[in-house]
DNA sequence: TGACAAATGTAAACACTGTTCACATAATAA
DNA sequence: TTATTATGTGAACAGTGTTTACATTTGTCA
């Protein structure tokens, strides 16, 4: 779809490069994504990176941001299928956003590193809010929702334990030895004995 | 200026190195703590730290494993006083989980971070083990435990959630600018509204 | 005791890393 | 055109984990 002539000017190299966190993330994990790995791989100079981002933080920051758009996608699009097939909403926004923790590990990290990115850039609060709004909208035809602006007890206990098994089998000892598909179940089985929480 | 007894042999410099790793975590983050700085902090060259760990990824997860001994603890004592006080142990033990989170996040950080440490590591495993029975242990009162080996539903969702909260806390958006004691108080109310859905 | 092996610490190197800076080149505005 | 701005480069810098040959101490056994 785009051209590749190489240019001494690439062109749009700030999102490349995001691409290029992308692609050594997935592939090799994190820890594994250089600031001088990513220039290679879009075939440029390390030093260009900083014509784009300040910092690797800001280059990380970006790439979280982005990552957590995904996901809220994710979990817009389970609604909306949940809505449609007239199923529970609530668990299947919560078994999206564990389902991309699973598929992709590497990015449920990225989002949650206080000490790697810049948690108070305006980007990526703005799309921590989008994140919350997407998960109190999952909740809203399960939990009585009476304030949109703050969590109440009940939608936070559903986050944390959305959020929770997460890490636990991103980062944790939970479900080690298991397959995706078992994973998956426990994870149903978990948001089942949730929404006894919700009901009464 | 008089001479310090500098012996040549440090004597039980692994351990010095753990406590070096604690201090500049704790002081300035788990993402300043590096090999040199903590060889510098002991007093000793650099190199010398290869004696005790193989890898720099080797003495985290030493120092990770440590770190899960001293959060079994505080909730072994957590259970003992909330029995003795005739109190709800399960909320007693998730409740020393978040503040142990809350008070040394960069502890915390440490403990679940697949990428940073080895944890298919004996020790480390063992820790674990021993986590999920003291985990087990205060719910047991709460949750009608089947098997001990596995973990029931309930008890997936009980860890998940305070997990999950713990790590909210640390490293996502919630409750960021509020003081220690609220978000205390945030965690004993999802906590109540968590033993409805054990209570039926 | 003395000799010698095993443990433990060191200095110097190595290939990495993020980052800066003077400079080169291209795109845009005048 | 020319001047200005935006963008990419190459060479350097300090700091990182790690290895290596060597130094020092400790322990063992004759």
């Amino acid at each position: 779809m785009k051209k590749e002539k190489k240019t001494y000017h690439h062109g749009n190299l700030a999102e490349s490069l995001l691409n290029a966190v992308d692609e050594l993330a997935t592939k090799f994990g994190l820890e594994a994504v250089t600031l001088r790995a990513c220039a290679k791989l879009v075939g440029v100079s390390p030093s260009s990176a900083f014509r784009h981002f300040s910092d690797k933080r800001a280059l990380m920051t970006a790439f979280a941001t982005k990552a957590i758009h995904q996901l809220a996608h994710a979990m817009a699009l389970a609604k909306e299928q949940a809505n449609s097939n007239k199923e529970d909403a609530f668990s299947a926004v919560g078994l999206a956003y564990i389902e991309f923790a699973l598929d992709k590990p590497a990015f449920f990290r990225a989002m949650w590193r206080e000490e790697t990115i810049y948690t108070n850039d305006e980007n990526y609060i703005q799309a921590t809010n989008l994140l919350s709004a997407h998960l109190q909208g999952g909740f809203a035809e399960t939990i009585e929702d009476t304030d949109p602006e703050s969590f109440s007890s009940q939608e936070l206990l559903a986050w944390s334990s959305v959020h929770g098994m997460a890490n636990l089998f991103v980062d944790g000892p939970v479900g080690k030895g298991e397959t995706k598909k078992q994973k998956i179940i426990m994870a149903k089985d978990m948001l089942k004995v949730l929404s006894k929480a919700f009901l009464q």
